[in-house]
Order: structure tokens, then C-alpha cells, then sequence
DNA sequence: CATAAAGATTAGTCTTGCCTAAATCTTTTA
DNA sequence: TAAAAGATTTAGGCAAGACTAATCTTTATG
């Protein structure tokens, strides 16, 4: 019974709201953080009352602007710390996220700041996810999923949108990475499931986890 | 109102039992931890059940070896990540504690133990404070309080005991930072307060300020 | 378009950690 | 050695944040 933080809670509505930004559901902040469906509802109320979530009873929250804020701050410590563990205690990009996880609701602002200036303010992280800047601007690039990619198509991966360690390291082991260049060499259905098979016939992907797989073209060398 | 954590009630009657191991009194802690009587009283009991404290009515408290563990392990992720600020960062002294604050109870005992590593195991943190290792040991030394020297002596400063931003700066502008040399010019008494004159006659300290750096006598040059 | 299913909120509890006021225990002092 | 002073605990409350059960709203379906 540990209690959520209200930043977890504005990460969760910042995620879920995606970049359309709809409204997100109770349900859907209720399964994110695995709690309970009135506790959201209590949550919801009174970070409206905060001001930090714009809240319509029955139609879900949005973050305000001052939600917005908090969040991004959190995501920024986040994958600063992600940055700054891989480059000075060797860290590896699948044991990055646990512990950036905890860190970021502790660090101060000026801490971010160093960290953020020893590193040469990288704008992304080991995952390829953009780093917010102090006032909120985030960096923004032309990808797709690696799921709509045809055969014979050369692409260079920019970003991994899974976090589960198992996975990584076995995209890494596979130069699934960002800056990995890959080689769609076919897109086959085998019962009612697609796949990619990549560079080396050996490897492939299904379809739901080369649709986290956010790619770029590049032309062939 | 924010809430006071368990660890940090275990630290506090960590470092007020002392080397002594007294029990501490319910005032000592609600005055340490600014927080009301039974308030104090209410959290030991709980602690006690828990088996992290060794609690007598009327009495006070003391840490059980449970207790002392979960004391020492947050003393400990406190000095190394001290220490790490300092050498990666480029904090200096007077500004690492207050990070350290925070960040103590959130970093995991696998970073912790890498820092340590990358540190190359170091037995004191900034302030000359010991570092528990891992498994609770920590390195004693053979020290006194300045405000105990007498005139012509020649000592090194092996510990400050003052986390005050503000005296951190001016003791580190007059050399009295772990490793630093001080000879003991004379001890004078004016209008019943006791002051030190160091090194140059112009540096001077008090006595309840010479009673927080804890020193080692040295051979004259 | 009516109604059932799914989703969300309200009502009512529980626990935790804090508080103030009152009672009680311990220590100090006269 | 007893009264006063000081420290501590007990009693009783409050707010936050979680839960379950019951009720209401929205969505989906026949």
C-alpha cells in the first residue's frame, strides 16, 4: 500500500494522453497505476482542485498547463539521470529505467542542471526518447514504426518505446538500438501474425514489438 | 505537513544515542525532528512493533541491530553520494549535504555499491565523516575537539562536524577542511567566552566552533 | 432506439501520521 | 520528602489516500 505520488500521477496523464492529447479515462489511469478506480477518481479531483489536471466528471482529465510543467520536469530528471548513470558508472541501457524511476522525484533542479551541463545537454536518451528541456521544450523528429515498414527498405532505428530489461537486452543482442541500422529483408503473415525478418535471416520481429520500433529511412550505403 | 520517513526517525536516534548508545528521549527527537511530543511517542511504539527499536515508556529508545542496519545503510548512501558529487559533479562541501538529503533514501544498493566502486572504496566522506561499508562497519579514528588543544600545538583538521552551508564556506576560507594544518597560536578567555587564535593571529575561532572540528596532533615540520 | 454492459462516481471505512488538550509519570528543588 | 516543574503518554481529532459496495452515466448492441 504505498501511496503515488502526485508526479507519478501527472506522468501517468502526461503519458496517456499522448500526443494527441485526449482526454484520458479513469480506467485507463486506474490500470496504469494499478489502484483502485474511486482512487483515481479522489486523484483526479482534488489535482483539479490543485489546478494541475482539467477535470470533466464522466469525460476524464488533461493536464493543465501548470500539470503539464510538473510532469515534463519529471520526465526531464528522468532521462537525464538515464544519460548520465550509461556514461559515468557504465550502466547499461536495460538497468537504466528502474532505478531513474526513483531518482527523478528526488533530484533537485540544480543537480538536473550539472548533470544536464556534464553531459553537453544531450537532447536524448538511451532509448531514443527526447529530453525536455528546462522550460519544457522538447525536441520533435520524423519517425515511424518499424511495423509499416516494406521489404527492401533500409532504416535507421531513433527510438525504443519498451522498457522491459528482457527485451532490451535482447534488442540490443540484435542492434535493434538507436543508431542501429537495419535491412527489412521481408514482411511475411504466418497465421494471422506478421512478421520482419531483419539483416541476417535469423532475425526477426513480431509484429507488436517492431511496432515499438520507431525507425527513419536511410539510403542503401 | 509533509511526513517524516522511517529512516529518517532511524537516523535521528542513530546519530542522538551517539557512541555512548543512551537512550533517546522523546523531547530530543521531537526537537531534532520539529515535530510535536506525542507524535514522537506514537512513531516509536510503531518502530518497536517492528522490532526497529528498542523502546522503554518513559524511558526512551534505542536502535535494535535491525534498526541500526536500516540507520547505517541511509548514513552510508548519504556520505558516498557526497563524495561522488564532489568528484563528478564538482559540488563543493557546503552544498552536498542538502542533495544528499534527498537523494539518500532513493538510490538502490546496487548504485550505491557501484559509486563506491568507482570511487575506489573511500573510508570518508567530504567532511571526514566514516563511511559505514556495506555490511555496517566503520572506521574509528583517534581524534579530539580543537577547543581542547593547547597553545603551540600543531594539528590536522580530521573531521567538521557542522553542515551549515554558510560556516562550511568560511571554515574551507581559513583551512579548516579535513586534511588541512593549523598551528594553535594562543588560547584566550575574554569576558568569560574562550577563543582560539590560529595560524595567522588573525584567524580566530570560538570555542563552541572549535568544539565541532575534530583534530589530530601532528610533529612540527 | 431500448436496454444491457461497461465505465465512473458516491458513500462509507480503514490506516497512517500528524496535531492539541488533558492526564500521568518522573525528576528536581525547596 | 513533598510539592512544583518538566517530560511523557493518553485521549480524541483531522486529513490524505487507499479500499469495497452501491449507484449513476455513457456506450454499445440487438
Amino acid at each position: 500500500m504505498p501511496t503515488i505520488s502526485v508526479e507519478n500521477y501527472l506522468k501517468a496523464v502526461f503519458h496517456l494522453q499522448g500526443e494527441a492529447e485526449e482526454r484520458v479515462k479513469t480506467k485507463a489511469l486506474a490500470e496504469h497505476l494499478d489502484i483502485s478506480l474511486p482512487s483515481v477518481t479522489g486523484m483526479l479531483k482534488s489535482l483539479a482542485d490543485e489546478g494541475l489536471v482539467d477535470y470533466l466528471p464522466y469525460r476524464g482529465a488533461l493536464l493543465t498547463e501548470a500539470g503539464r510543467r510538473m510532469a515534463l520536469r519529471v520526465i526531464r530528471n528522468h532521462r537525464l539521470i538515464e544519460v548520465f548513470l550509461m556514461k559515468t558508472l557504465d550502466y547499461s541501457w536495460d538497468e537504466v529505467h528502474a532505478e531513474a524511476e526513483r531518482l527523478e522525484h528526488a533530484v533537485s533542479d540544480t543537480l538536473v542542471a550539472r548533470i544536464e551541463q556534464a553531459l553537453g545537454f544531450p537532447k536524448f536518451d538511451p532509448h531514443g526518447d527526447p529530453i525536455p528541456s528546462a522550460d519544457g521544450e522538447i525536441s520533435r523528429r520524423d519517425v515511424m514504426p518499424l511495423s509499416v515498414a516494406t521489404a527492401g527498405m533500409r532504416v535507421r532505428v531513433e527510438r525504443v518505446l519498451d522498457q522491459t530489461p528482457e527485451v532490451l537486452r535482447y534488442l540490443d543482442r540484435i542492434g535493434l538500438r538507436p543508431g542501429g541500422l537495419v535491412y527489412v529483408r521481408e514482411v511475411l503473415s504466418f497465421d494471422g501474425q506478421m512478421f520482419l525478418t531483419l539483416n541476417d535471416e535469423d532475425v526477426s520481429v513480431s509484429e507488436s514489438l517492431a511496432a515499438k520500433m520507431l525507425v527513419t529511412e536511410v539510403e542503401p550505403p
